[in-house]
DNA sequence: CAGTGGTCTAGACCACTGG
DNA sequence: CAGTGGTCTAGACCACTGG
């Protein structure tokens, strides 16, 4: 019942990450540091560091230290990536359209999307993503306002929803549906394609620790978009 | 240079293993057996036991032992599953007509597609999977000669290419790419969509230790299959 | 050089499982 | 009960990094 030494010092450590008092790239406590602080033999202090470090939290040099990862690597397929990097990491330039933001009354199947009782006043939001000016993601979010009480005070325009979602509820669990088909005729107006031309569909739910945040379905014209991913065995 | 001690003993067991002494549910030596086994201190025996566990190659229980996991699980999202088990999963009649399946000159996209030189011989073979007698999946795939020499001897009606390629050369790597697009007339035609009907395209490169055995595109009507797969962090 | 992490020992006490 | 794995100690020697 009483919590194991090791795993005392692991949470010590997580707990100052969390609270920011550790920083990605900061060297955390040595072996012989940790030691001493928590009067603990030194495969102690080792093993909390050593799982920190399997764990991919922490980095570890022999003869430089042990430091904090610089960002908790995601499983790499179909990882949730901000449009707004991912556009950024091309090299290419990243603008953004609000569509539609404010309360609405859930329908059946949006209650079932994010796991409320029906008729619930949800939060929803509605972005155009643009890469070089041409549009390349239609994102129709719905969030959970228990869970996030402040969504509809935000600027999207200055940060993504995914990337103040990521802020205020760190995701623990993520579901995705993909799928090909044709949007509908005002999703086609807004991407800027022609009714017949196939999209892909992203249903993405994200849970935090407390329950399910938001769903958002993504939608990308297939001529301009491709998903991708590595797997390791 | 030297190997460690630990990790001498995790080749040992993984050598038993991979040759079949040990199986799936056996139980492995125990910490004192390998202690004396191996002529090492207990935390030694215990490493290697312990690291072998976190790799999901081992199971323990406090009190019973050590045991050979079952299987080695997978990514779950975009999981490599076999189209026939996928279908039977779903109580569903599995059906397949082989269109293809020869010897052919690649292409130099071909080429670049299965990391071999231009204009190499190459396997090619091209199935399509029924659920309940209705298309589901266009396969068409490449596949390295030197890697997987029997591939053309093989009966694709009694076991997918999936299959026996998991057989024959473990997969140990994987890529994806997921796109919409509408697929050409022949393709349209074998799948019984209309040319219009947006369609799913994964194209999927997998690798075993040796280097890339095969390269497929994968063609699914975006009107009968969604991919789906769940992320934990 | 002093400090770091990597490996390893020979003990100890404990909680748990099965017979 | 004997045997298992889980935690922990107080030492040791080593390879490596930076100053």
């Amino acid at each position: 019942m009483t919590i194991p030494r090791f795993a005392q010092i692991k949470e010590f450590l997580i707990g100052q990450i969390e609270q920011g008092v550790l920083m990605p790239g900061d060297q955390v406590p040595s072996e012989n540091q940790l030691l001493e602080q928590f009067s603990v033999s030194r495969m102690t202090a080792r093993r909390a560091l050593q799982e920190l470090s399997d764990e991919q939290i922490l980095v570890r040099t022999q003869g430089l230290g042990t430091f904090v990862a610089d960002s908790r690597p995601m499983s790499s397929l179909l990882e949730i990536r901000n449009i707004a990097d991912e556009i950024g990491a091309r090299g290419h330039q990243y603008s953004c359209e609000l569509l539609f933001l404010d309360v609405i009354e859930t329908s059946p199947q949006q209650a079932i999307d994010l796991s409320v009782p029906e008729q619930s006043q949800i939060f929803s939001s509605i972005l155009l993503h643009c890469e070089n000016g041409l549009p390349l993601q239609y994102e129709d979010r719905l969030v959970n306002p228990t869970l996030v009480p402040d969504y509809l005070k935000q600027n999207f325009l200055l940060q993504t929803p995914n990337a103040y979602l990521s802020k205020v509820a760190p995701m623990t669990e993520a579901d995705h549906v993909v799928e090909a088909l044709c949007v509908d005729k005002n999703i086609a107006s807004a991407l800027e394609i022609a009714e017949e031309q196939p999209c892909l569909k992203v249903g993405r739910r994200t849970w935090s620790k407390l329950g399910v945040v938001s769903f958002a379905r993504l939608y990308y014209p297939g001529n301009r978009y491709r998903l991708g991913g590595h797997l390791n065995f």
